[in-house]
RNA sequence: GGCUGGGUGGCAGAGUGGCCAUGCUGCAGACUGCAACUCUGUUUACGCCGGUUCGAUUCCGACCCCAGCCUCCA
C-alpha cells in the first residue's frame, strides 16, 4: 500500500519512500509546556497520531519522536510568576498535557524528549557550528550565521531580501547580519542555565530540535511535521543548523505542516489570548467528540472551531456508535476498537485506509465509516453484519475512534439508576401491552425528563442518556 | 510588500474535465399505537471575469476576498 504525503518543501504531493523500509523515522514538534494545551496543540497531535497508526500499519517498525521544549524564556516567565521551581512547572504541565492528549485518544509517541536533557547534544553540535564558520559569539551569544548557509530560505521559499523588507524585529547590536538567530544565551543567576564553553546559559529555541534529531533518530529522517506556523522561522532555521552541520540540507526527505485552528476568524493562539484549552473544552464534551470534530477537516486546511462544529461532530459520532448498537441484535456484542489495534492492513476496511494513505484524507475516511455504518444498518445476515462491523471498528482503530463500548456510550452518566430505568421500562411494557398508550406515554415523557430516551427495537426497549 | 494555503449547496467538508461525495440540519414518506432508532426520497453548489475544450466547479491567465507566516506559537 502505497503513501502519499504532501510535503511542505517541494510543494506537491508526493508518494512515500522511506529511507529504510524497515525502519521508518518521524519527528513531530510538541508544545512549549508552561500552562495547559489548547486545542490548536490537540488538534496537532491527533493528526500527527492518526498518520503514525497508518504508518505502524504499513510499515513493521516505526519510531516516533516528539519533543516537548521545557526550557524557554515563556516558561521562565511563568515560573518567576507562580513562584515555583521551571523543571517543577515544566513537568506539571507535561502530565497534564498527557492527561488533556489521552483523553483527544492521542497515544504516547515512542520517545518524548526534553530539551533539558540534550544540553551536552546541543553544546557539541553548537561548537561543531562555530568551527565550521556557521556560528559565531558575541557578547555571550552564539548566533548562527545565516549568510554562511547558501540553502537558507528553501523550505519555505523565501528569499533573503524579502526578509529584510518584511522584518518586524528589532536587531541586536551584536548580530553580524540581522537575520542570525540565537544558538545560545547568557542566563543571569536567578534563570536557569548549564556551564558552556561560551558561559552559563541556555539554548535557544530552534538548536533544540537539531540536537534531538540527531540524537534519537539520526542524521537523516524520513519525517518532521509540526504546526504550520512552525515552518518559518522554527524549521527553516532547524534546517539551517542540522543542514550544515552535516552538510546535509536534505536530511528530511518529507516536511509535513497541520493547518491552524481558527476561533472565529483568527489562529487561537496563547499570544492572542483567544484559546480554548483541551482541559475546558473536556468538562463540556467526550475527548471523542473532540477528535472527531479535528479530524472533520482536513489537516492541511484551517479548521473553524466553534460550537456548531462540535454538535456536529457529537452529532455524527453518535450515528456511527448506533450503527454499532443497531448491529448488536444481528451481529451480537461489539468489542471497543481498541481490540482491533493489531489487524493486519487487509482486513482494513479500503473506505477508511485507502483515503488516510492519500495524505492523510480525514474528512473522506469519516465519509468511508458512514458508508460502512449504513450498509451495517440494514445487515440482516449475521456474518454480513460481523463483517461490516469489524471493518468499521477496524477503521475506527485507524482514526482512533469508537474506543468506547456501545452501553459506555450511550448509557454513562445516567442521571437514574439502571434498576429504576428497567423497572419504568417494564412498566410501560406492561401499559402497552394492556394498550394503555397514556400510562406508557407518561412513562416515556418521565424519563426523557431526566435524560433518558427510549427506543423500542422488535428484541424489546432500549435507552440511552440525550442531551437535555 | 514577499512567501504559503484557500474560496463548493442551510451548516461542516471531500472530490472530479462530462455521472452519487459524506455527515449534520430542513422537508416529505416507510416502519411504529404514537415516538425514538433505522430506511427511502428531496430543495438551493462549486468567488468574479476571460481563455483552452465537443464539454470546466475541476486545466490556464487576470481580478476580488479570506486565513497563515515574515515576532513567541501546534
Amino acid at each position: 500500500m502505497d503513501i502519499h504525503i504532501y510535503d511542505t518543501k517541494r510543494r506537491k504531493k508526493r508518494r512515500f519512500e522511506p529511507l529504510d523500509e524497515n525502519h521508518v523515522t518521524i519527528y513531530v514538534c510538541g508544545p512549549t509546556v508552561y500552562d495547559r494545551v489548547h486545542i490548536g496543540n490537540g488538534l496537532s497531535a491527533v493528526v500527527f497520531d492518526v498518520f503514525v497508526r497508518i504508518l505502524r500499519t504499513v510499515f513493521p517498525n516505526v519510531t516516533y519522536v516528539r519533543n516537548v521544549t521545557d526550557i524557554d524564556d515563556k516558561i521562565n516567565a511563568r515560573a518567576l510568576e507562580l513562584g515555583v521551581p521551571i523543571d517543577e512547572l515544566a513537568r506539571e504541565c507535561t502530565d497534564a498535557m498527557h492527561e488533556d492528549f489521552d483523553a483527544l485518544g492521542v497515544l504516547l509517541p515512542d520517545v518524548e524528549p526534553k530539551a533539558t536533557g540534550h544540553i551536552k547534544e546541543i553544546t557539541t553540535m553548537i561548537s561543531s557550528l562555530i568551527q565550521q564558520g556557521h556560528a559565531y559569539e558575541a557578547e555571550g551569544h552564539v548566533l548562527f550565521y545565516v549568510p554562511s548557509d547558501p540553502n537558507y530560505g528553501s523550505l519555505t521559499n523565501k528569499s533573503l531580501k524579502d526578509l529584510i523588507d518584511g522584518a518586524r524585529v528589532e536587531v541586536a547590536p551584536y548580530k553580524r547580519d540581522p537575520k542570525d538567530f540565537v544558538l545560545w544565551k547568557p542566563s543571569s543567576p536567578e534563570l536557569p542555565g548549564w556551564k558552556s564553553p561560551w558561559g552559563r546559559g541556555r539554548p535557544g529555541w530552534h538548536i533544540e530540535c537539531s540536537a534531538m534529531i540527531r540524537e534519537h533518530l539520526g542524521d537523516e529522517i524520513d519525517i518532521h511535521g509540526g504546526g504550520t506556523d512552525l515552518a518559518f522561522p522554527h524549521h527553516e532555521n532547524e534546517m539551517a543548523q542540522s543542514g550544515c552541520f552535516n552538510d546535509n540540507p536534505d536530511y528530511v526527505k518529507y516536511w509535513m505542516h497541520n493547518g491552524m485552528l481558527n476561533l472565529g476568524s483568527q489562529k487561537m493562539s496563547k499570544s492572542l489570548g483567544n484559546i480554548q484549552t483541551v482541559q475546558e473544552l473536556l468538562h463540556e464534551h467526550p475527548g471523542e467528540t473532540l477528535r472527531y470534530a479535528i479530524l472533520s477537516g482536513h489537516y492541511r486546511q484551517n479548521l473553524k472551531w466553534d460550537d456548531e462544529l462540535i454538535a456536529q461532530s457529537d452529532r455524527s459520532l453518535t450515528s456511527l456508535y448506533q450503527a454499532l448498537r443497531n448491529a448488536e441484535r444481528v451481529a451480537g456484542e461489539s468489542p471497543t476498537s481498541e481490540a482491533y489495534a493489531q489487524t493486519k492492513i487487509a482486513d482494513l476496511p479500503d473506505e477508511v485506509l485507502a483515503p488516510l494513505s492519500d495524505d492523510l484524507n480525514t474528512p473522506r475516511a469519516l465519509a468511508g465509516m458512514h458508508e460502512l455504518a449504513s450498509k451495517l444498518n440494514v445487515s440482516t445476515d449475521v456474518k454480513e453484519a460481523q463483517s461490516l462491523r469489524d471493518k468499521l471498528l477496524g477503521g475506527g482503530w485507524l482514526l482512533g475512534l469508537l474506543t468506547r463500548s456501545v452501553s459506555e456510550f450511550f448509557t454513562q452518566d445516567a442521571s437514574v439508576g439502571e434498576v429504576e430505568i428497567n423497572r419504568l421500562i417494564d412498566e410501560r411494557a406492561e401499559a402497552k401491552a394492556a394498550k394503555q398508550y397514556d400510562r406508557a406515554d407518561e412513562i416515556r415523557a418521565e424519563l426523557r425528563a431526566k435524560g433518558i430516551a427510549i427506543e423500542d427495537t422488535r428484541e424489546g426497549t432500549v435507552w440511552k442518556v440525550v442531551k437535555q
